[in-house]
DNA sequence: GTATGTGAAGCCATTCACAGCC
DNA sequence: GGCTGTGAATGGCTTCACATAC
C-alpha cells in the first residue's frame, strides 16, 4: 500500500504500519463494547480473543501507539478508547457525501454505523431528477449537477460512491476536481485517482469468488479424502481460514 | 490467514498464496469486459493496467496457474477467462442464501452481480413474520424457523448475513450447523466459526475509519509543509493509495 | 525484437519467546 | 506471579531483472 512511511529517527515515530491502521477500527469496536458494560481494564489475552486475532498480533499493535498498558494489569478501557479514536482521527467531524442513492446507497444512508463514530452524511447526491428533492433516510437527494457546490459548501473530504460501474470514474474524477481526498467505492470498477487520494473499495463479487474459490477446494479435498487418499492433506487443507487476506482488502457491490 | 499449503512436490502444485487468489477476480473482471470487446490477447502490461496492480505481479500470479501466455505475444482472452473461471470455482453453480432482509439485504438481493457469474440467490430469510411471503427483487422471503430446511433442500454452502449486529452470530451458528462452509458477514461483528469454516468480511465503518486515519495524516502533513517545514515528507507521505491494505481489505477471510 | 516466466532480493507482517515492570 | 513491550526469527508477498521462448 504505500501510504508513505515518514523515516522519523527520533521522537515517538509515526509509522503505524497499514496492517496495524486496518486492525484499529476492530479493537475500537471491542473496547467500545467492553466500555458500555463498564468493565474498567482487559488483558491484551482477552481483547484480542474479542477482536478476532492474536494477543501477540494486538500487543504489538497497541505499541506503534506507545505505551498505553500496565504490565501485570492489563489496559485500561477508556483511555484506550480514547487512544484509538484520536488516532483514527475519530474525534473530529468527518462529513461524508454518497452519490448513488439505488438500493445500496439508500441502504448506505440509513446504515447507523456512520452517526456513531464522527461520520456525519452531510449529503446525498444522484442523477436521477425524479429522485430529487425526496428524502432518504431524512436527508434530501440532490442533484449530481451540484456535486462541486455541496463538496465546497461542507467540506467535504469523503466520498463514498454507489453509483453503477460505468458512471463511477465520471463521479470520482469530479469528487476529487472538488476536493475529496478519501474515496470509498462500492462499484466494481478500477478507479484510477491521482496520487494522494485514498481509494479503498467494497466489492461483494470479488468477495463471492474468493469463497467460491476455497469453497471449491474444500470439495475436492473432500472427494480426495472419501477416495481413501492420505488424509493428513485433506485436514491441513481443511484447516482454517483466519484472517482476511489482501484487499482485504477488498469487499463491495456489484457484478464482475 | 493460512489456508493451509499442501505440500505438494511434484506435479502442478496446488498452492495458489491468498493474495493472488483475491487479485484473480479482478483480473477476471478486466479480461471479461476486453472479451465483450472481442479484444482478442491482451499483454501483461495492458491487463495490468486495466486491473490497477504491477505487470511483474500480475505475471507471477498466472504463473501459479499454469503457463498459459505465449512470450513475444501476450495473452489469450477468452482462453484466460475460461481458465481462471475453472480456478475460482465459477464454472459450477453456487446457490446463495441471504439471511437479514432489511435495507441492505434488500440491496444485495436486488444487485444484478450475483447472477452474472454462478452465483444464485437461492432463499432470503428473515425473522420478521411481517415480511414472509413478501417478495423482494422476485423472490419470497421466508421465515427464518425454517432456515435449516431451506439450506439443505436447496444445498447452499455459501451463506450471505445482512442482518443487526446482536442477530448475526446465531444466525451463523444455524448456518454453520445447517451445512454452510462459507460466510459473507455484513454484520459488524467478529463472528466465530469452526475450523473449515471461511468467513470474510465486509464493514463500511471499519471503511471509513481506515481512509479517516489517512485523512487525518494528510491534514497533519499540509499543515507541516504550511508552516515551512521540510516539505519533502509531505510529499512522500501524500504519495499515493495504491493497494487496499490486509482486510484487506475490508475485505476476506478471517478468524475462526 | 518483444513479452512471458521465474530465481533472487527486499520488504512487510506475523509469531515467538523472553526481558522488564507492575 | 502476571502481563506488557519488543528484539529476533520466520514466512509470505512484491518487485526486480533477466533468461527463455516466440
Amino acid at each position: 500500500m504505500a501510504t508513505g512511511r515518514t523515516h522519523r529517527p527520533a521522537t515517538r515515530s509515526r509509522g503505524i504500519p497499514e496492517a496495524t491502521v486496518a486492525r484499529l477500527p476492530l479493537y475500537l469496536r471491542a473496547l467500545t463494547a467492553l466500555s458500555e458494560r463498564s468493565v474498567p481494564t482487559v488483558s491484551s489475552e482477552e481483547l484480542a480473543a474479542a477482536a478476532g486475532v492474536n494477543s501477540a498480533k494486538l500487543r504489538k499493535d497497541f505499541s506503534y501507539l506507545g505505551s498505553y498498558g500496565t504490565r501485570g494489569v492489563g489496559y485500561d478501557v477508556e483511555y484506550l478508547v480514547y487512544q484509538i479514536s484520536r488516532e483514527l482521527g475519530l474525534t473530529q467531524d468527518w462529513p461524508v457525501v454518497i452519490v448513488g442513492i439505488g438500493n445500496l446507497g439508500a441502504a448506505l444512508a440509513n446504515y447507523g454505523g456512520f452517526a456513531s463514530r464522527g461520520f456525519r452524511v452531510a449529503a446525498l447526491i444522484d442523477a436521477d431528477p425524479a429522485l430529487t428533492g425526496k428524502a432518504v433516510a431524512g436527508i434530501p437527494v440532490q442533484h449530481t449537477d451540484d456535486l462541486e457546490k455541496i463538496i465546497q459548501d461542507n467540506g467535504v473530504s469523503i466520498g463514498v460512491i454507489a453509483t453503477p460501474a460505468g458512471a463511477a470514474q465520471q463521479v470520482c474524477d469530479r469528487l476529487v476536481a472538488a476536493g475529496v481526498t478519501s474515496i470509498l467505492n462500492f462499484a466494481p470498477t478500477v478507479l484510477n485517482v491521482p496520487d494522494g487520494v485514498d481509494v479503498r473499495k467494497v466489492d461483494l463479487s470479488i468477495e463471492l469468488q474468493i469463497l467460491a474459490f476455497h469453497e471449491q477446494r474444500k470439495a475436492g479435498e473432500e472427494a480426495a479424502a472419501d477416495a481413501g487418499l492420505p488424509a493428513a492433506a485433506a485436514a491441513a487443507v481443511r484447516k482454517q481460514s483466519a484472517d482476511q487476506g489482501p484487499d482485504g482488502d477488498v469487499p463491495a457491490v456489484m457484478p464482475a
